[in-house]
DNA sequence: ACAGGATCCTGGGGGC
DNA sequence: TGCCCCCAGGATCCTG
């Protein structure tokens, strides 16, 4: 579910939350999240102030003081929120971290494709991004790189927003509308596009991410941010789950394909 | 080496 | 109402 501007507002909504505060207990659910979370974890993380709280690509990072740290990913229908203690778990929490002013963060999966991990040292987190070939961040993506990339590929354009190793952050909902807003057609093949395509797909993808950042995300069917707030990015859709319905630009009705195994929204007549 | 498909999981919606 | 099928903001493993 949540893609870049997602986590970011997740990130933001814990930052004030968290930094600071000691955690003082944690309590963990019985079922296996996508990485398995070690009980062993919950007592090196005890007493020790948040240091800092920070996105990388999806992945959400909380710093302790004293180089330890916590790092989650929400998969598709991860929530990672603060809430009073005498507030009701949520069916499917599977984390809870109990912080010394007596709040709580829960970190709630209906599907379980999230997960959970401690790294002791932060040199330890930089391997696995490493390890994992996780990409550069579309806000620091150099023009060459990116053409590079393209150019180097066998692959339609919408696969390579998808590609964690190419650029860290992009789902299915922000390639679509990325694509879209760049006006190129998702199964257009990345290495036949024009420099000048290159680059307008690279500024699409970070005013598209800036904007639904501004929004707080875009909330479909899951998704609050760390505050329990919806998003309201999904208003502003122009291509992604507007099946049928007419183009912005041009009025021809949406089509919906699939592509990279995801579904693909684009306009066809005005995406080339 | 690379690209595409299957897989992990749960729940909601549509069709019959 | 019930059942079955398809679909979903993602990443990883397996195959050809």
């Amino acid at each position: 579910m949540p893609e870049l501007p997602e986590v970011e507002t997740v990130v933001r909504d814990l930052r004030p939350r968290l930094v600071g505060q000691r955690i003082v207990a944690v309590r963990a659910g019985k079922k296996a999240l996508r990485r398995p979370w070690t009980t062993a974890w919950g007592a090196r993380i005890l007493g020790r102030p948040v240091e800092t709280v920070r996105r990388r690509g999806k992945w959400i990072v909380v710093d302790f003081e004293g180089s330890r740290c916590l790092v989650f990913h929400l998969g598709m229908t991860g929530r990672l929120t603060v809430h009073p203690p005498d507030e009701p778990n949520a069916p499917h929490t599977h984390l809870v971290f109990e912080l010394e002013r007596g709040e709580q963060m829960r970190f709630n999966d209906i599907r379980r494709f999230g997960s959970a991990t401690l790294f002791e040292q932060p040199a330890a987190l930089e391997g696995f991004f490493a390890a994992s070939r996780l990409g550069p961040e579309p806000f620091d993506l150099h023009a060459r790189y990116w053409q590079g990339c393209l150019a180097a590929t066998k692959r339609c354009l919408k696969a390579v927003l998808l590609d964690q190793t190419v650029v860290a952050g992009v789902g299915n909902i922000y390639a679509d509308e990325s694509l879209f807003a760049a006006r190129l057609h998702p199964a257009r093949l990345a290495a036949a596009v024009t420099k000048a395509e290159a680059e307008r797909l690279r500024h699409a993808v970070v005013q598209v991410l800036r904007r639904a950042i501004a929004r707080r995300g875009s909330s479909i069917r899951n998704y609050v941010g760390g505050s329990g707030l919806k998003g309201r990015y999904q208003d502003a859709f122009r291509a992604y789950g507007r099946t049928g319905k007419p183009c912005p630009r041009c009025r021809t009705p949406i089509e919906r394909v699939r592509l990279a195994g995801r579904s693909t929204h684009y306009c066809p007549s005005c995406q080339v």
